[in-house]
DNA sequence: ACCACCTCCTGATCGC
DNA sequence: TGCGATCAGGAGGTGG
């Protein structure tokens, strides 16, 4: 699944498509635009302007609008001749300059994107709940919020509105490197616990965006471009393979309705 | 406020 | 071998 790093690494190649003119659009399947979008062919003859990103959101900026896309499960983009056949999992296209087309792939259809206007911004609640990200969140709040609860500690790393852009594959790493268990519950984590989650969080991001993200099944970038993260893994799909710590079988437990992998040795 | 549970989807994998 | 059942999972919604 694309998290905080895949996300970044898409981003970074959709950038060559800046400065480019939206000459048509095609809607294949409607759901992936969310119900309470505006219109997509608002965005015909608009100029992309920029595209960044705030956790596992891609933003593409046309001057007055804001297109967000999420990418959820399995959502990519492809950069296509507009001659190119339409995929069968080819959703959202858009077509750039009568020449390059942009194709938003996603199997499962889980993905969604919506039109905003550009000062709707700050309105716009799937945007604005989102907490910050591990590389400025402020760890005295990250840990006011993590001791009110009593979930399991992985459970609650998986909400974007306490930490912004940390996904399963990444919060089973972080956990690891934090030597935390990922069943523990908030209202036993430290304030210790919670700054080494912050630190390891951003040991791990920059590392897997220096790599290019993680790739696998879920997840290829755009133009097949492949990430190389998934080599530092030491959890993550790593069931009864030896912790690199201590040797002992990693292990693969459900926490709530998450798949989970830890050392149940190293992580306390 | 908090949290459990359901929904959306389809390809891969499992079980008989 | 083949076919139906089950599983995976991010975020939004519902309801206790």
């Amino acid at each position: 699944m694309p998290e905080l790093p895949e996300v970044r690494t898409v981003a970074k190649v959709l950038r060559k498509l800046i400065g480019k003119q939206v000459t048509d659009i095609q809607v294949i399947y409607p759901k992936i635009i969310n119900d309470n979008s505006l219109d997509i062919n608002l965005l015909l003859n608009k100029t992309l302007k920029d595209i960044t990103t705030n956790g596992k959101y891609l933003l593409f900026d046309y001057d007055q609008y804001i297109l967000t896309s999420h990418l959820r499960m399995e959502g990519k983009y492809f950069i296509k001749d507009i001659k190119d056949k339409i995929e069968k999992h080819e959703h959202i296209i858009i077509n750039f300059n009568n020449e390059i087309s942009l194709r938003y792939d996603d199997t499962r259809k889980f993905g969604r994107m919506q039109l905003i206007k550009k000062e709707d911004i700050d309105k716009t609640p799937s945007i604005i709940k989102l907490a910050k990200e591990p590389f400025e969140i402020d760890r005295k709040e990250l840990y006011d919020k993590i001791i009110k609860k009593r979930l399991p500690i992985k459970s609650i790393l998986l909400d974007q509105t306490i930490i912004n852009g940390l996904g399963n594959i990444y919060v089973n790493e972080v956990l690891f490197d934090s030597k935390i268990c990922p069943t523990k519950p908030g209202n036993k984590i430290t304030q210790e616990e919670t700054n080494q989650i912050v630190d390891s969080s951003v040991k791990i991001l920059n590392n897997a965006i220096k790599e290019g993200g993680t790739t696998i099944r879920s997840y290829t970038s755009s133009l097949g471009i492949t990430g190389n993260y998934q080599n530092h893994l030491k959890v993550h799909l790593k069931e009864k393979e030896p912790c690199t710590i201590c040797n002992k079988p990693i292990e693969k437990i459900t926490v709530n309705g998450r798949s989970t992998y830890f050392c149940s040795f190293c992580q306390k």
